[in-house]
DNA sequence: GTTAACACTCAGCTGAGGCG
DNA sequence: CGCCTCAGCTGAGTGTTAAC
């Protein structure tokens, strides 16, 4: 029997086990005493100490099974016994008896003795005790009828069944030595041999098992993704009070602050080492260091950490068999992480370490306290103890809850495992995932387990989302089982198909943007034209004097429309100008009248054109931009650089023309000092530009820097443009 | 050598019941 | 009513074996 008490238990035998050890050496054993201690030792350690307890249990209950399920056989047969003499004697012995009862006055649920030999069997004697000492013929038979009654009957799962069937191998396989292992051999004289948990009749029921429910239902738990995370850490930060604001007295908001701050550390050191519950619960302040050695990294730098040592994950009894496992357990280095704060887990355990010191304790750590105790409602913990499952469970949904996570009550304590794992597997940014040895090593899984199987849950993950297709109708190509996670979207090659739909998209958004910006500059120049040509009318019809700089720039700011857009660009007016200081004056033909105008730049290219009249020159027309315009100089050879968009000038603007296509006539290129050259030439080049060749050189007239100017030439057509630009 | 099925172990999970 | 403990069920994880 159990003792009532195991933990006293426990203390109480280690407690005499230290007073033996430090009073006498141990007594002298015989054989027997060897044996048999050695025979337990053996039965008792082989399994962890809880598997063992279960498999005992089950061992008690199919015992118990099989000895209430002969009782009442055995009842059942001596009723019947007194029924059929009772029967007997009240029956008159003309009476015909059949000896059987109709069908449907049968109860459905009784068994019927069938006419089959096979089947009408009866009760093997020794039923009621198949499960005490070595194994007997019918005790294939009873635990194939246990595991019928707890899977059929009581309707327990798979799981059940395999417990119950590994609970009597082992318990057979422990009984004799080497006796009642392997295969069940029972030929009906002999004594049987081998184990009956392996008897057909058992193998056959666990296959039944196996396939009455089909496929079994998965509850896992869902995984804290590094998205939940970050809210979560988001709702603690404006919820967990300050240290600052919490008053010594008020132990409820320091127990707000206790619970989120222990969610923090729990939650970000499970996320990022991928502990289970368990692992957290159990760490003590003696597997942390929190002080190690200065790490200097190749680069010169050095980073802030601490080390934690998880010395008992689960089932890692076998590889610290086989040393699988560093000398002293599994050792992690814990960064700090100050640009995620939702997973820092170097910064919340140190929190909440200070905090368990400072606020709880009221001491420092010490080796045996547990990192993560259990808290009770005012913040009441024993360091001695950890914490419960049920509280960390309870804390996760209840954070979770608040936090307004999708399904939170979905969240359990295996969350941040799995969640974990996933993100740096398949979630983290490209070049910051990790590798399969890196993620077994880091999760503590065998260096030998399958691929398919080594981390199931991961790759449950990838294996839906690669192979996912209720995304098949969507109009973008979300297909994702070509390569890792999809990755191959952002790096096929353009296809002929993807080429045309982006040049089709291209040449409408162009379209549009050139219709946009031909109508700009439309408006431009036929409001450029009209001011021109307003402004020849205006001297021709004054004759006034020449008008000074600071003048030209109100006169024709009037001429200008009042639209924002096409403001005058003030800054350039006049500076197109002789190298005496002289401003350029518009000749309108042989007019000496200066008139200066300035266009303001609009849209495309910031075009502005200056008109002006130099008495030593042929008239003008300037498109002026950043660029640089060479102008003859003084001196025969040098020439001036002054502010221009391209090496255009046109001049001899027709006094009668009102037409934008027909405004300018000539565009030419300054390559002469000498006036008589440069009037001359531009007689002979004169033409007239059509509308198309106008707007074509008012679009190109972006061409910065301007070329070299050639000797004579002129452009009067698009062709010509296009072959001297 | 690979793969799938099987075998086995163990911690997570749940509900019942006791207790203050 | 809430907390805690306990027992039993469930599923994840790991190891083994046989078929291909």
């Amino acid at each position: 029997m159990p003792s009532s008490s195991p933990s006293k238990t426990k203390k109480t035998q280690a407690s005499h086990a230290t007073k033996h050890k430090a009073s006498s050496p141990a007594p002298a054993l015989d054989y027997d005493q060897a044996r048999q201690a050695a025979e337990n030792a053996a039965r008792h350690f082989i399994k962890a100490k809880k598997t063992n307890e279960k498999y005992s249990n089950y061992v008690k209950a199919g015992s118990a099974f099989v000895k209430s399920l002969s009782d009442d056989d055995a009842l059942k047969a001596k009723i019947w016994s007194q029924h059929s003499k009772t029967a007997q004697s009240q029956a008159p012995e003309h009476e015909i008896d059949d000896g059987e009862l109709k069908e449907d006055e049968l109860d459905p649920g009784e068994d019927v003795h069938s006419p089959d030999p096979q089947m009408d069997r009866v009760m093997d004697p020794e039923f009621g005790e198949a499960f005490d000492g070595p194994p007997k013929p019918c005790t294939p038979e009873a635990i194939a009828i246990f595991l019928w009654y707890k899977c059929f009957h009581e309707g327990r799962k798979v799981s059940t069944a395999n417990l119950i069937y590994s609970a009597f191998v082992n318990h057979y396989k422990m009984l004799d030595g080497d006796k009642f292992r392997g295969p069940w051999q029972d030929d009906g004289i002999s004594t049987p041999r081998g184990n009956p948990a392996h008897a057909a009749r058992v193998q056959d029921m666990l296959k039944a098992i196996k396939k009455k429910d089909g496929e079994p239902e998965r509850k896992h738990s869902r995984a804290m993704s590094y998205d939940d995370m970050r809210q979560v850490y988001e709702y603690i930060s404006k919820e967990c009070p300050a240290q600052e604001e919490v008053p010594s007295h008020d132990q409820q908001s320091k127990a707000k602050r206790g619970r989120l701050l222990y969610y923090l550390a729990v939650s970000s050191f499970a996320w990022t080492v991928w502990t289970r519950n368990c692992e957290t619960r159990l760490l003590q302040f003696k597997h942390f260091d929190f002080n190690p050695a200065a790490k200097i990294c190749s680069d010169g730098k050095q980073h802030s950490y601490w080390v934690v040592n998880l010395r008992n994950r689960k089932n890692w009894q076998a590889h610290l068999e086989k040393g699988e496992h560093q000398l002293y357990g599994h050792v992690y280095n814990i960064y700090s992480k100050p640009e995620d704060p939702a997973i820092d887990v170097y910064q919340h355990v140190l929190r909440w370490k200070d905090f368990l010191e400072d606020h709880i304790l009221g001491r420092p750590m010490e080796d045996n306290d547990y990192m993560f105790p259990g808290l009770g409602a005012n913040l009441t913990i024993n360091p001695g103890e950890p914490s419960t499952y049920a509280f960390n469970r309870d804390l996760i949904k209840e954070v979770a809850t608040a936090a307004g996570l999708h399904k939170a009550n979905k969240y359990m304590t295996h969350c941040f495992r799995r969640g974990g794992a996933q993100y740096r597997f398949m979630f983290a940014s490209i070049g910051r995932r990790w590798t399969m040895a890196r993620i077994r090593w880091w999760g503590g899984w065998a260096t030998g387990e399958r691929g398919d199987t080594l981390i199931r849950y991961l790759l449950d993950e990838l294996q839906t989302y690669e192979e996912d297709h209720r995304d098949a109708l969507c109009p973008s190509d979300e297909t994702a089982n070509r390569s890792h996670m999809g990755e191959d979207r952002a790096l096929r090659p353009l296809t002929t198909s993807d080429g045309q739909e982006f040049f089709n998209n291209c040449k409408t958004e162009l379209n549009e943007c050139l219709k946009a910006q031909i109508e700009g500059l439309s408006q431009h120049v036929s409001w450029l034209t009209n001011s021109c040509f307003t402004a020849m009318q205006v001297v021709r019809h004054q004759q006034a004097p020449p008008l000074q700089p600071q003048h030209s720039a109100s006169t024709y700011q009037a001429l200008l429309p009042s639209n924002s857009s096409l403001q005058p660009f003030t800054s350039h007016i006049g500076v197109y100008q002789q190298p005496n200081n002289a401003p350029f004056q518009l000749s309108t033909g042989r007019a000496s009248h200066p008139i200066k105008l300035c266009i303001s730049h609009h849209q495309a290219y910031h075009i502005k054109l200056c008109i002006s009249h130099y008495p030593s020159r042929p008239s003008a027309i300037a498109f002026l931009k950043r660029s640089q315009l060479r102008l003859p100089s003084s001196s025969t050879h040098q020439r001036q650089v002054l502010p221009s968009p391209f090496n255009l000038v046109a001049w001899s603007i027709p006094q009668s023309s009102s037409a934008v296509p027909h405004l300018i006539h000539a565009i030419w290129f300054p390559t002469s000092n000498d006036p008589k050259k440069r009037g001359s030439r531009s007689c002979k080049i004169g033409q007239l530009l059509s509308q198309a060749d106008a707007r074509f050189l008012f679009g190109i007239g972006i061409r910065r820097g301007g070329r070299k100017p050639t000797k004579g030439c002129c452009i009067t057509s698009e062709r010509s443009l296009r072959r001297n630009f």
